[in-house]
DNA sequence: ACGGTTTCGGTAAGCGCTTTCCAAACAGAG
DNA sequence: CTCTGTTTGGAAAGCGCTTACCGAAACCGT
């Protein structure tokens, strides 16, 4: 047993050829080398069980075919679908996905970019809300300019805050448009369940929905960005009583949160009060009753991004628009 | 703008030091650097923008600091999750997790767990059910084997059909738990959806439940592994129109799917049907009805995978079982 | 048969780091 | 002061590849 692995030098050896032969011959490289020798280097290299060091070819050849993409929190659906869409366009082009999750820390989002920019990838993808802080939004920079100074391409899945490609998507105008239709449907008089302030998904749904309601503002509780900050939030806005015929949840899995509250408190969902929610999660479509929401083409947001990064990059920074979709399902029938 | 980025040669020369004093104020080796130089060297990193390439660092050094992740679909929450799991593990040991996904395709995981091998990374996790085709199965060896051999760690997470350290799920152990349970319910003509029968997810919670059933066999349909393999495997039961009053399918996706074709069929669940699922995917925790089902620990299996990188290697492969906690909730109502 | 063009192996120079080895500088002991 | 021991900086040898560049051999047309 080795200790170390086969090297193409062995393999060369093993073959009776030389380091270039060798090489040439394993790479498919423009050269055309004998058939006969080709043949043996070919052999040696599967009687070694070699496998070529990618670490030394992308040295060597000075590229590399990874990909960095940077999630807030990969178990959530949003993510893992978008991560899905670009790990299926990446691998057309044969480029690797090197997949991190900031399990939603900003400043873990810094130390994972600059480990992401260590590795030399071809390109970093950002997916996930910006936030409201000025300072990081400065040290992000701070790592993404020399990147993309020495030829790094950067791409961003959020809101148009960073000097780079981007993947908008259009929140406040989603959350706009299914504010108009659920007040259309006959409601008067709504909440919005959203998540911390400092995200701007959180404020651009928000405020969105805010814009598109036609008088009067809604009721807002602020929790976590999640299943149980909606469950919280929900719980809170029944303790507080008030008057209220529908409820927008920030996101799909606020909606669910919500939902179960209302179980829980006997509150009928969508008889007693009606739910909304913001995504369109896949494995949400099924549940009962469905769940009125805002549907993002999250697969085609992933490859949408890829191909900004493989597009040759321009002075002025793309922004392609992603339009949400109301969805009005059985949670919010009409009134 | 430079066209390249800074390399540690720029920085030296930048700080009017030698490279080999540069890489020791980098890098924190245990040689020690005078505080002026030290001083100046991180100055003109900052200035220049530098970041180390880490693809050279391995080279120079011999070791990585990555983790290769190879999962059948990143979109399904089942994955997503236990990547979750294990990359939060992985941060901790300071490791990158570089993440793969076959989308289903065997033919694919040999191609990524090429790439992932070429890569060099530290070890390579995984996930996924195996499959019952030998030549598939001894391929997938012809890859590992040298790379265990070259001081490469591998971990499955699936059935023990590898010779490598495996976190293995009970399947056949848990659907054969909750067969019992659903017996015990009152249950007496159950019906399995299940998968494709290559699987051995399939098979193994196929045969658990059917071993675990007291008399008679269900009645079996296959489909895709996924929610719309169960919607058509349910409108298929249907419309066989066999005395049916429970269904296990084998997956909670599975389970979503049957219950939606119930939905569409006019068939009431659990009154007229009672549906399990397994797995307890946490985004459908808050389904109605509550889905029945056997939870496994997913986050902890992904933590669990990552231990076993971790431990030095043993001449017999490890064997971590994990088993499955059955939960029954309101889609199988006592009978 | 001869010069000119291909064809195809090999040699060696990097790619950007780490680390060993050496040497200079300095401190403390005798 | 000399001698030994300790710091600390630098030169250079790799790590495993790719790819100019070089030269020998084979092939071509005339």
């Amino acid at each position: 047993m080795a200790a170390r692995a086969a090297t193409l030098t062995d393999v060369a050896k093993e073959a009776g050829v030389s380091l270039a032969t060798a090489s040439r011959a394993l790479n498919g490289s423009d050269r055309v080398v004998r058939a006969e020798l080709h043949d043996r280097v070919l052999r040696a290299a599967t009687r070694l069980g070699y496998s070529p060091n990618a670490q030394a070819q992308s040295m060597a050849r000075g590229s590399t075919d990874l990909l960095g993409l940077l999630v807030n929190d990969i178990s959530d659906p949003y993510f893992s679908t978008i991560a899905a869409g670009l790990a299926g366009a990446a691998e057309e082009q044969g480029l690797l996905v090197m997949l991190c999750s900031t399990a939603g820390r900003p400043e873990r989002e810094l130390e994972l970019l600059g480990a992401l920019r260590r590795q030399r990838g071809r390109a970093i993808v950002l997916a996930g809300s910006r936030t409201n802080d000025r300072s990081h939004l400065r040290e992000l920079a701070a790592q993404l300019d020399p990147f993309v100074a020495s030829g790094g391409r950067v791409v961003a899945i959020s809101e148009p805050k960073l000097q780079v490609d981007t993947v908008v998507v259009e929140n406040r105008r989603g959350a706009q448009d299914l504010a108009a239709e659920i007040a259309a449907l006959g409601y008067r008089r709504p909440a919005i369940l959203t998540g911390p302030d400092h995200l701007l998904v959180s404020r651009d749904r928000r405020d969105g929905f805010t814009a598109g309601w036609p008088s009067g503002e809604p009721v807002v509780v602020a929790d976590e960005f999640s299943r149980d900050g909606g469950f919280r939030a929900m719980h809170r806005l029944l303790d507080f009583g008030g008057e209220v015929d529908c409820v927008f949840a920030i996101n799909d899995l606020m909606a669910m949160g919500a939902m179960a509250a209302c179980r829980e408190r006997g509150v009928d969902v969508p008889r007693d009060l009606a739910v909304a929610g913001f995504d369109d999660i896949s494995t949400l479509r099924d549940v009962t009753p469905a769940l009125t929401t805002v549907r993002l083409p999250l697969t085609d947001m992933g490859r949408e991004a890829l191909d900004l990064v493989l597009a040759s990059p321009t002075a002025k920074p793309r922004r392609r628009k992603v339009r949400g979709e109301v969805i009005v399902r059985e949670s919010t029938p009409r009134r």
